[in-house]
DNA sequence: CGCGTATTTGAAGGGCCTCAAGTATAGTGG
DNA sequence: CCACTATACTTGAGGCCCTTCAAATACGCG
């Protein structure tokens, strides 16, 4: 097996410089925002859109993405964001990551008081907030569609989020480091966005606290992917060589094969 | 503080048998799914009630949970479930509990083919199956009303979620089990139930699954807390006797006082 | 180009898992 | 109502995976 063809780029200096970027904006065709924003009656390229939905609203890196109106669905344009969870003693626990195109701030779309999640920026962001308050004056036909997919996103969030429940507690930190790295190309790709050569958006500390490991831990499991062959990775930079290995390891399977 | 009152019941041979019932069934007052049936043009004791809800459904124990009707939300009455999701190469990974009053199935309300999330029960249970279809027909403001009551009772679903995401990742196996055993508890409690003294509807197995432990490393845990007075357990038989330290210990706090 | 942050690497130790066997419980059927 | 039996719970010993602590290096941003 060796070097089966260089198609896929490696990690040399030379290649650094024309390596995709962060997390490109995507389109409004690929994002889930758009079902919620035409039943709002807003054309994509509607001048009305740009008074509703705040688009294309940046968040400087590490900063707080806040609701502005009480009740809003928020999406990410470019960029990437997590949401964390406090602990009662200790670091917050990180409960999910935000690539561009997907929605954010469902959790506790509601809540009264301070929110529990905190959405935080891992890099300079942009985001759309559609405002559910200016729409209630809407007709009662639209609002309940428009409602009702509220309740469709919401519940596809959920089973989102017990899908990640179940494979973050695969057994082995390899497993977990497997399924993580299938979890975001699969989520680059349904976007249209580059999925076997990317760089990932957060830093080796949040993907251990994510997958519940130590930060050491996930150094380690990068290198020894990448002496497998599996990956090339250098920094945040990764490149998927063997998606089919990494799909056994992410299922259990115990590394026996394969050149160390 | 020694022996301060026996208010708590010790788990004497004597007091077994006199000791609460597994999960006992709730009342619609203190169900989750009330406002829904009442959104619903439905009186609690409204003959129709029982023509559109499905009210204490049987469901055998090992059982699964599925819906009559294409979309519908589901209740528990009395007993309790599991919810869990299929891992590629291994045991399904139990994703929730479900306790009497809380709500079942929002997840893939609307998933077209087989579902993902299997839910069982754990032990002879009743549901209450109200399908969404039936309402459609309504007046639009009604409807309108309803999906947003939906709309919010998913999202407070997805934020139960991940708020089970974060202590289930606590740091160390004492600090999962006592915040499971204090999630448990205020569950029940918010259901108007005993939540001091208890049986625990699952087996030991079924919460080594959740918390991410072996069978075994959660029997010793039981008979740790034991030792050290935190709990009183004899098999499904739970009674908390220092929620105070159990909250210490799920914080993150190292057990070093208190006499072994 | 320099500094701060992020990543990498090493060594030692501990906590949880695995395997195995015994005991008690509770569900089942007569 | 009781006996029976399958399931669930408990307990012990040994070993490995992951964590912790510490320090050096590489990278990226201003």
């Amino acid at each position: 097996m060796s070097d089966s063809g260089n198609a896929t780029p490696l990690l040399t200096p030379a290649n650094r410089r024309r390596f995709p970027p962060y997390c490109p904006p995507v389109e409004c065709s690929a994002c889930a925002l758009l079902a919620l924003c035409r039943m709002a009656g807003l054309g994509v390229d509607d001048a009305r859109l740009a008074e509703v939905v705040g688009r294309k609203r940046p968040v400087a890196r590490g900063a707080e993405v806040r609701r502005r109106e009480r009740r809003s669905v928020i999406a990410v344009r470019s960029g990437a964001l997590k949401s964390e969870m406090p602990r009662p003693g200790g670091e917050a626990q990180i409960v999910a990551f935000h690539l561009p195109g997907e929605l954010v701030a469902l959790a506790g779309a509601d809540e009264q008081g301070a929110p529990e999640v905190r959405t935080l920026a891992l890099m300079p962001s942009e985001v759309c907030e559609l405002p559910v308050s200016e729409l209630l004056g809407f007709a009662p036909e639209d609002a309940a569609r428009f409602h009702l997919r509220l309740a469709q996103d919401a519940t596809a969030a959920l089973l989102a989020a017990q899908r990640t429940l179940a494979w973050t507690r695969g057994e082995g930190a390899e497993a977990r480091l497997a399924g993580f790295l299938l979890d975001i190309a699969a989520r680059f790709a349904s976007r249209e966005l580059p999925a076997q050569a990317f760089r990932l958006p957060m830093p080796r500390r949040d993907i251990a606290n994510f997958l519940g490991l130590a930060e050491e831990t996930v150094c380690r499991l990068f290198r020894r992917f990448h002496g497998r062959g599996w990956i090339a990775v250098s920094g945040k930079r990764v490149v998927l060589r063997d998606p089919a290995k990494l799909r056994a390891v992410a299922a259990g399977a115990a590394a026996d094969a394969s050149p160390a």
